[in-house]
DNA sequence: AGGATAGGCAAGTGTTCACTTGCCTATCAA
DNA sequence: TTGATAGGCAAGTGAACACTTGCCTATCCT
Protein backbone atom coordinates (compact mmCIF):
# COMPACT_ATOMS: atom_id res chain seq x y z
CA UNK A 1 0.00 0.00 0.00
CA UNK A 2 2.49 2.50 1.47
CA UNK A 3 5.02 0.65 0.00
CA UNK A 4 4.89 2.01 -3.64
CA UNK A 5 4.23 5.65 -2.79
CA UNK A 6 7.82 5.30 -1.03
CA UNK A 7 9.82 3.75 -3.00
CA UNK A 8 8.48 6.01 -5.93
CA UNK A 9 9.48 8.68 -4.47
CA UNK A 10 12.82 7.08 -3.35
CA UNK A 11 14.72 7.87 -6.68
CA UNK A 12 16.18 11.19 -7.65
CA UNK A 13 14.86 11.44 -11.07
CA UNK A 14 11.38 10.33 -10.35
CA UNK A 15 11.35 13.34 -7.83
CA UNK A 16 13.02 15.75 -10.62
CA UNK A 17 9.86 14.35 -13.25
CA UNK A 18 7.65 15.39 -9.95
CA UNK A 19 9.37 18.93 -9.47
CA UNK A 20 8.76 19.08 -13.49
CA UNK A 21 4.89 18.75 -13.27
CA UNK A 22 4.42 20.89 -10.71
CA UNK A 23 5.84 23.64 -12.54
CA UNK A 24 4.07 22.91 -15.82
CA UNK A 25 1.42 20.66 -15.76
CA UNK A 26 0.06 18.29 -18.13
CA UNK A 27 3.46 17.33 -19.62
CA UNK A 28 3.86 14.66 -22.15
CA UNK A 29 6.50 11.77 -22.23
CA UNK A 30 8.61 13.18 -24.72
CA UNK A 31 8.24 16.74 -23.12
CA UNK A 32 9.38 15.61 -19.97
CA UNK A 33 12.23 13.43 -21.48
CA UNK A 34 12.97 17.16 -23.24
CA UNK A 35 13.02 19.14 -20.07
CA UNK A 36 14.80 16.72 -18.28
CA UNK A 37 17.77 16.42 -21.07
CA UNK A 38 17.86 20.34 -21.35
CA UNK A 39 16.99 21.82 -17.81
CA UNK A 40 18.31 18.89 -15.60
CA UNK A 41 21.24 17.60 -17.62
CA UNK A 42 20.06 14.10 -17.17
CA UNK A 43 20.93 12.00 -20.16
CA UNK A 44 18.31 9.52 -20.41
CA UNK A 45 16.17 7.48 -21.99
CA UNK A 46 12.72 7.87 -23.75
CA UNK A 47 11.86 4.22 -21.94
CA UNK A 48 12.89 4.85 -18.61
CA UNK A 49 11.29 8.17 -18.43
CA UNK A 50 8.14 5.93 -19.41
CA UNK A 51 8.93 3.25 -16.72
CA UNK A 52 9.34 6.44 -14.14
CA UNK A 53 6.17 7.81 -14.86
CA UNK A 54 4.49 4.62 -14.78
CA UNK A 55 5.68 4.06 -10.93
CA UNK A 56 4.87 7.54 -10.26
CA UNK A 57 1.37 6.84 -11.68
CA UNK A 58 0.73 3.28 -9.37
CA UNK A 59 2.01 5.24 -6.35
CA UNK A 60 -0.87 7.66 -7.39
CA UNK A 61 1.46 10.47 -7.42
CA UNK A 62 0.34 11.12 -11.28
CA UNK A 63 -2.64 11.65 -13.09
CA UNK A 64 -2.59 10.66 -16.83
CA UNK A 65 -5.44 11.30 -19.46
CA UNK A 66 -5.66 10.50 -23.14
CA UNK A 67 -6.10 12.42 -25.99
CA UNK A 68 -5.49 10.91 -29.27
CA UNK A 69 -1.95 9.53 -29.50
CA UNK A 70 -1.17 11.64 -26.87
CA UNK A 71 -1.05 11.20 -23.26
CA UNK A 72 -0.70 14.37 -20.85
CA UNK A 73 0.59 13.57 -16.75
CA UNK A 74 -0.81 15.72 -14.17
CA UNK A 75 0.24 15.59 -10.73
CA UNK A 76 -1.24 14.60 -7.50
CA UNK A 77 0.18 15.79 -4.61
CA UNK A 78 -2.29 13.99 -2.18
CA UNK A 79 -0.64 10.80 -1.59
CA UNK A 80 1.65 13.82 0.24
CA UNK A 81 -0.21 13.59 3.06
CA UNK A 82 -0.41 10.71 4.06
CA UNK A 83 3.02 10.69 5.04
CA UNK A 84 2.99 13.82 7.82
CA UNK A 85 -0.27 12.01 9.02
CA UNK A 86 1.45 8.84 9.48
CA UNK A 87 4.03 10.23 12.15
CA UNK A 88 2.29 13.70 12.80
CA UNK A 89 4.09 16.27 14.59
CA UNK A 90 3.00 17.78 17.91
CA UNK A 91 3.12 21.20 16.89
CA UNK A 92 1.50 20.27 13.27
CA UNK A 93 -1.12 18.22 14.09
CA UNK A 94 -2.88 16.94 10.90
CA UNK A 95 -6.44 17.71 12.23
CA UNK A 96 -5.59 21.07 12.88
CA UNK A 97 -8.46 22.79 15.54
CA UNK A 98 -8.67 26.56 16.02
CA UNK A 99 -7.65 26.16 19.80
CA UNK A 100 -4.34 26.83 21.15
CA UNK A 101 -3.13 24.83 24.16
CA UNK A 102 0.49 25.42 24.11
CA UNK A 103 1.14 29.20 24.28
CA UNK B 1 20.89 16.01 0.13
CA UNK B 2 17.06 14.95 -0.02
CA UNK B 3 18.78 11.48 -1.03
CA UNK B 4 19.05 9.88 1.92
CA UNK B 5 15.93 11.24 3.64
CA UNK B 6 13.97 9.65 0.74
CA UNK B 7 15.88 6.59 1.00
CA UNK B 8 15.75 6.19 4.36
CA UNK B 9 11.79 6.45 3.82
CA UNK B 10 11.82 4.03 1.01
CA UNK B 11 12.12 0.39 3.32
CA UNK B 12 9.24 -0.71 5.11
CA UNK B 13 11.41 -2.20 8.12
CA UNK B 14 12.84 1.45 8.62
CA UNK B 15 8.97 2.97 8.80
CA UNK B 16 8.08 0.31 11.40
CA UNK B 17 10.79 1.39 13.15
CA UNK B 18 9.79 4.90 13.20
CA UNK B 19 6.51 4.23 13.89
CA UNK B 20 7.85 2.06 17.40
CA UNK B 21 9.55 5.44 17.94
CA UNK B 22 6.47 7.57 17.46
CA UNK B 23 4.73 5.57 20.15
CA UNK B 24 7.27 4.85 22.59
CA UNK B 25 10.06 7.47 22.53
CA UNK B 26 13.77 7.04 23.84
CA UNK B 27 14.05 3.27 22.93
CA UNK B 28 17.43 1.19 22.94
CA UNK B 29 18.45 -0.59 20.12
CA UNK B 30 17.41 -4.03 21.50
CA UNK B 31 14.11 -2.49 23.02
CA UNK B 32 13.29 -2.10 19.21
CA UNK B 33 14.40 -5.44 18.36
CA UNK B 34 12.07 -7.10 20.32
CA UNK B 35 8.95 -5.15 20.00
CA UNK B 36 9.87 -5.50 16.26
CA UNK B 37 10.19 -9.13 16.80
CA UNK B 38 6.80 -9.48 18.99
CA UNK B 39 4.52 -6.86 18.02
CA UNK B 40 5.56 -6.75 14.19
CA UNK B 41 6.57 -10.80 13.69
CA UNK B 42 9.38 -9.18 12.06
CA UNK B 43 12.41 -12.15 12.68
CA UNK B 44 15.37 -9.76 11.98
CA UNK B 45 19.06 -9.65 13.30
CA UNK B 46 20.51 -6.83 15.93
CA UNK B 47 22.58 -5.64 13.02
CA UNK B 48 20.08 -5.05 10.43
CA UNK B 49 17.81 -3.04 13.00
CA UNK B 50 21.58 -1.07 14.18
CA UNK B 51 21.86 -0.65 10.28
CA UNK B 52 18.73 0.84 9.51
CA UNK B 53 18.81 2.86 12.76
CA UNK B 54 22.19 4.60 11.21
CA UNK B 55 20.61 4.98 8.40
CA UNK B 56 17.08 6.64 9.63
CA UNK B 57 20.06 8.74 11.92
CA UNK B 58 21.76 9.73 8.88
CA UNK B 59 18.39 11.08 7.44
CA UNK B 60 18.02 13.35 10.41
CA UNK B 61 14.63 10.96 10.99
CA UNK B 62 16.22 9.71 14.68
CA UNK B 63 18.29 11.37 16.97
CA UNK B 64 19.97 9.57 19.52
CA UNK B 65 21.95 10.46 22.76
CA UNK B 66 24.13 8.00 25.19
CA UNK B 67 24.35 7.17 28.27
CA UNK B 68 26.74 4.55 29.46
CA UNK B 69 26.14 1.60 27.49
CA UNK B 70 23.03 2.32 26.55
CA UNK B 71 21.99 4.40 23.39
CA UNK B 72 18.40 6.22 23.08
CA UNK B 73 16.57 6.43 19.79
CA UNK B 74 14.07 9.69 19.67
CA UNK B 75 12.24 10.14 16.63
CA UNK B 76 12.44 13.37 14.67
CA UNK B 77 9.82 14.15 12.08
CA UNK B 78 11.07 17.66 11.21
CA UNK B 79 12.63 16.35 7.48
CA UNK B 80 9.46 15.33 7.06
CA UNK B 81 7.99 18.39 6.21
CA UNK B 82 10.41 18.98 3.51
CA UNK B 83 8.17 17.03 1.67
CA UNK B 84 5.04 18.58 1.57
CA UNK B 85 7.20 21.76 1.31
CA UNK B 86 8.29 20.63 -1.91
CA UNK B 87 5.43 20.01 -3.66
CA UNK B 88 2.83 22.06 -2.22
CA UNK B 89 -0.77 21.72 -2.58
CA UNK B 90 -2.96 24.74 -3.37
CA UNK B 91 -5.17 23.77 -1.26
CA UNK B 92 -3.24 23.01 1.54
CA UNK B 93 -0.29 25.56 1.60
CA UNK B 94 2.72 24.62 3.80
CA UNK B 95 2.21 28.06 5.46
CA UNK B 96 -1.47 27.44 6.64
CA UNK B 97 -3.15 30.66 7.51
CA UNK B 98 -6.54 31.43 9.62
CA UNK B 99 -8.27 32.40 6.30
CA UNK B 100 -10.89 30.81 4.10
CA UNK B 101 -10.91 31.31 0.48
CA UNK B 102 -12.18 28.20 -0.70
CA UNK B 103 -15.64 27.46 1.67
C1' DA C 1 -1.66 4.43 -48.65
C1' DG C 2 2.66 5.82 -46.48
C1' DG C 3 5.64 8.13 -43.54
C1' DA C 4 6.10 10.40 -39.19
C1' DT C 5 4.96 11.11 -34.44
C1' DA C 6 3.68 9.38 -29.62
C1' DG C 7 3.86 5.64 -26.84
C1' DG C 8 4.10 0.50 -25.13
C1' DC C 9 6.11 -4.32 -24.20
C1' DA C 10 9.78 -7.38 -22.93
C1' DA C 11 14.29 -9.31 -22.16
C1' DG C 12 19.06 -8.41 -20.58
C1' DT C 13 22.64 -6.04 -17.61
C1' DG C 14 25.05 -3.74 -13.92
C1' DT C 15 24.50 -1.62 -9.56
C1' DT C 16 22.50 -0.78 -5.23
C1' DC C 17 20.62 -2.48 -1.04
C1' DA C 18 18.98 -5.34 2.94
C1' DC C 19 20.45 -8.89 5.59
C1' DT C 20 23.54 -12.28 7.62
C1' DT C 21 27.72 -14.10 9.84
C1' DG C 22 31.75 -13.42 12.56
C1' DC C 23 34.48 -10.95 15.55
C1' DC C 24 35.65 -6.92 18.46
C1' DT C 25 35.02 -2.91 22.09
C1' DA C 26 32.93 -0.81 26.17
C1' DT C 27 30.19 -0.62 30.32
C1' DC C 28 28.01 -2.73 34.48
C1' DA C 29 27.47 -6.23 38.32
C1' DA C 30 29.21 -10.28 41.04
C1' DT D 1 38.82 -10.00 37.44
C1' DT D 2 35.29 -12.54 35.31
C1' DG D 3 31.08 -12.84 33.09
C1' DA D 4 27.15 -10.61 31.14
C1' DT D 5 24.95 -6.85 28.76
C1' DA D 6 24.74 -3.16 24.97
C1' DG D 7 26.57 -1.97 20.86
C1' DG D 8 29.96 -1.49 16.65
C1' DC D 9 32.81 -2.86 12.42
C1' DA D 10 33.47 -5.38 8.17
C1' DA D 11 33.07 -8.77 4.52
C1' DG D 12 29.92 -11.68 1.84
C1' DT D 13 25.40 -12.98 -0.46
C1' DG D 14 21.01 -12.78 -2.83
C1' DA D 15 17.43 -10.03 -4.49
C1' DA D 16 15.43 -5.72 -6.10
C1' DC D 17 15.96 -1.88 -9.14
C1' DA D 18 17.24 1.56 -12.83
C1' DC D 19 18.45 1.67 -17.34
C1' DT D 20 19.27 0.07 -22.07
C1' DT D 21 18.28 -2.22 -26.48
C1' DG D 22 15.10 -3.96 -29.82
C1' DC D 23 10.77 -4.37 -31.68
C1' DC D 24 5.74 -3.48 -31.97
C1' DT D 25 1.08 -0.68 -31.96
C1' DA D 26 -1.73 3.41 -32.65
C1' DT D 27 -2.72 8.02 -34.23
C1' DC D 28 -2.00 12.07 -37.24
C1' DC D 29 -0.68 14.53 -41.62
C1' DT D 30 0.15 14.83 -46.67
Amino acid sequence: MADVLFKALADPTRRTILDELAEKSGQTLFEICSRLSTRHRLGISRQAVSQHLAVLEAAGLVETRREGRCKFHDLNTAPLRRITERWPTPDTPDTPEPEKSTP
